[in-house]
RNA sequence: UGGGCCGUAGCCAAGCGGUUAAGGCAUCGGGUUUUGAUCCCGACAUGCGUAGGUUCGAUCCCUACCGGCCCAGCCA
């Protein structure tokens, strides 16, 4: 990303904490992805946020994972969370694994037992939510709960060796069971789980749970400033409890900040990962996905996002951003990068009725007319070529200044043709078109003054495509429900034609159709079936007119 | 109804006791342009959830109210 990073109220206590020598002027970031599911849009925002501030206050940042439910986590995970940030553009100063630190997590514990911070509670899990109360009714105690420290330290050893079976006992934290903050009402730090680790593989059956592992991770790590997202709020008061209590020498401080919604999408990796189960999208790459692998396939570029989660900002306020914020990120991007060429999504045939028959001519075209070193393009023209089906209106509205019978339009690049005929098959349906061409209008400044003009592409010389067109994957701009999914967010169209400079070999070259929008090959994309992804239109003030109805 | 947060334009978001209340997106006007694109210019909160209070002065401090979000996993 060019722009400079936006401030916000975490930097402003980034500021204040240097300011008073806090950490000593060291600034340790991390970003601390479960490995249960694929990164998206929502997690760029925290990847961007962790990241930029270690890099704009000289510190670091870590990836951690935080793999503490053996159950839901895999490598597959791991590995597509690291290709994400990767292709972000970031690197991680050193990468970590929360059960790189069981080892210590459990000395850390059995000191807690001693120092009688901490019992092993032989409660079923029913007992104990009862126990805890509600949110106007303070939690009762445990009946284990003054357990002697010596017993629940050799129970927890034996916890540990396995002589216990899933949900026996539990390990918790001594705090408060009236405490009107139910995440101190003597919460459960470690639980037995025989189930191997995707590390550790068997080394271990009892498993400690985040509330524990994060914050004394932090602290290993050394981290100062440790971001998290709103629902945190009120397990502040234990992160910070247990970093006293264990009395380590650094002490994070962590701070909450708003989660991303994005209109028209949902965004949790449970909802997420239903589409793909429900087989709603074709995979979690599918690119109308908000996941960095979706969004990179559609055609999204790291730049494009960066500047996006720098746009939104960083709050505390719940908010959902307009899809149009996005867009406009991406549009904007590709306007200056994308070589232009022309595509006619749904082709109508159109024959120069006077232009003669076994005739091609080359036409010079410019690919980018905001980058005057984009090179020149050559297009082929002859007496047969395809326009878009929405070019033509055979009763055209008011305003309307593309083809219609009888009137004159330019092709972009080559010279002005008038709508002669309409041929109709037996039910109606337009088959061709018919047109006359004016040859003296090759030379912009003679020919008749037209208002509309049109792409189009050489019949005789082009690429047949398959072009995905995408729309919202929700309809609702609050969806709650995979259920919701808007059925038409995939629009496929199966007999384009693509103009011949297209450079079929290169995956990664985002173009513009011209007048149309901003098109990536499709990482599926074969040499049998060449296909396309719409990444985002062009602004049509059309559609805007043509919807007032005008 | 216990606790923790949040409330500045249609959507985001600066602002930290004295500012003409930044900026972006959207929208609306106008100009350039034979991409209805881009680009350029202009408009767009006497107002900061509401009501009181403190103050010479309050978006900023206090109080109350209203509205929204989060918390009762052996998930993270």
């Amino acid at each position: 990303m060019n722009k400079p990073t936006n401030k916000n109220f975490i930097t402003n206590i980034v500021d204040n904490d240097n300011n008073t020598n806090k950490f000593g002027g060291r600034v340790n970031t991390r970003f601390p992805p479960e490995p249960n599911g694929y990164l998206h849009i929502g997690h760029a925002k925290s990847i961007f946020l962790n990241f930029e501030i270690a890099k704009t206050y000289g510190g670091k940042c870590n990836l951690r994972f935080d793999d503490t439910n053996p159950e839901k986590e895999n490598i597959e995970y791991i590995d597509s969370i690291k290709n994400d940030i990767e292709w972000l553009g970031y690197k991680w100063d050193s990468i970590h694994y929360a059960s790189d630190y069981f080892e210590q997590l459990y000395t850390y514990a059995q000191k807690l037992i001693e120092n009688n911070y901490a019992y092993v509670d032989s409660s079923s899990s029913e007992i104990i939510k009862e126990e805890r109360g509600t949110l106007t009714e303070p939690g009762i105690k445990s009946k284990d709960r003054e357990r002697p420290s010596d017993e629940s330290l050799k129970i927890f050893e034996q916890m540990k060796q396995g002589k216990f079976n899933d949900g026996e006992y539990v390990l918790r934290l001594k705090i408060d069971m009236s405490s009107p903050n139910i995440n101190m009402r003597d919460p459960v730090i470690y639980r037995i789980k025989k189930v191997e680790h995707h590390r550790t593989k068997n080394d271990w059956c009892i498993y400690p749970m985040y509330d524990f592992t994060h914050c004394i991770s932090d602290a290993i790590e050394n981290i100062t400033h440790s971001l998290c997202t709103l629902e945190f709020e009120d397990h502040r008061d234990l992160y910070e409890w247990v970093i006293e209590k264990i009395n380590h020498e650094n002490q994070p401080q962590q701070i909450e900040f708003a989660r991303l919604a994005l209109e028209h999408n949902l965004m949790s990796k449970r909802k997420l990962s239903e589409l793909v189960e429900k087989n709603y999208v074709e995979s979690w790459d599918d690119p109308r996905m908000p996941t960095l692998s979706g969004m990179k396939r559609r055609g999204y570029t790291p730049n494009a996002i960066k500047d996006f989660c720098n746009r939104i900002g960083i709050t505390k306020k719940n908010s959902a951003i307009e899809m149009g914020v996005l867009e406009n990120t991406i549009r904007e991007e590709l306007n200056l990068t994308a070589k232009r060429v022309m595509g006619v999504l749904d082709p109508i045939k159109v024959t120069l009725v006077n232009y003669p028959k076994d005739e091609t001519e080359t036409i010079k075209a410019t690919y980018n007319p905001n980058d005057i070193n984009s090179g020149e393009r050559s297009i082929s023209i002859s007496r047969n070529i395809f326009i878009d089906k929405n070019d033509f209106m055979e009763f055209p509205e008011k305003k309307y200044f593309r083809l219609a019978p009888g009137k004159e339009v330019r092709l972009r690049h080559a010279f002005n043709i008038t709508c002669e005929k309409i041929i109709k098959d037996n039910s109606g349906e337009i088959l061709e078109l018919e047109c006359t061409y004016d040859p003296i209008s090759r030379d912009m400044s003679k020919g008749n003054k037209v208002k509309g003009m049109i792409h189009w592409v050489d019949a005789n010389n082009c690429i047949d495509a398959q072009i995905n067109v995408y729309d919202r994957l929700f309809s609702d701009s609050d969806p709650t429900s995979v259920d919701d999914i808007n059925e038409n967010s995939l629009m496929v169209k199966k007999s384009s034609k693509l103009e011949k400079n297209i450079d079929l070999n290169n995956n990664d070259e985002r173009y513009q159709f011209e007048r149309v929008g901003y098109f990536i090959k499709d990482s599926k994309s074969s040499n049998e079936k060449i296909s396309y992804n719409k990444i985002v239109s062009l602004k049509d003030s059309w559609k805007k007119i043509n919807k007032k109805g005008i």
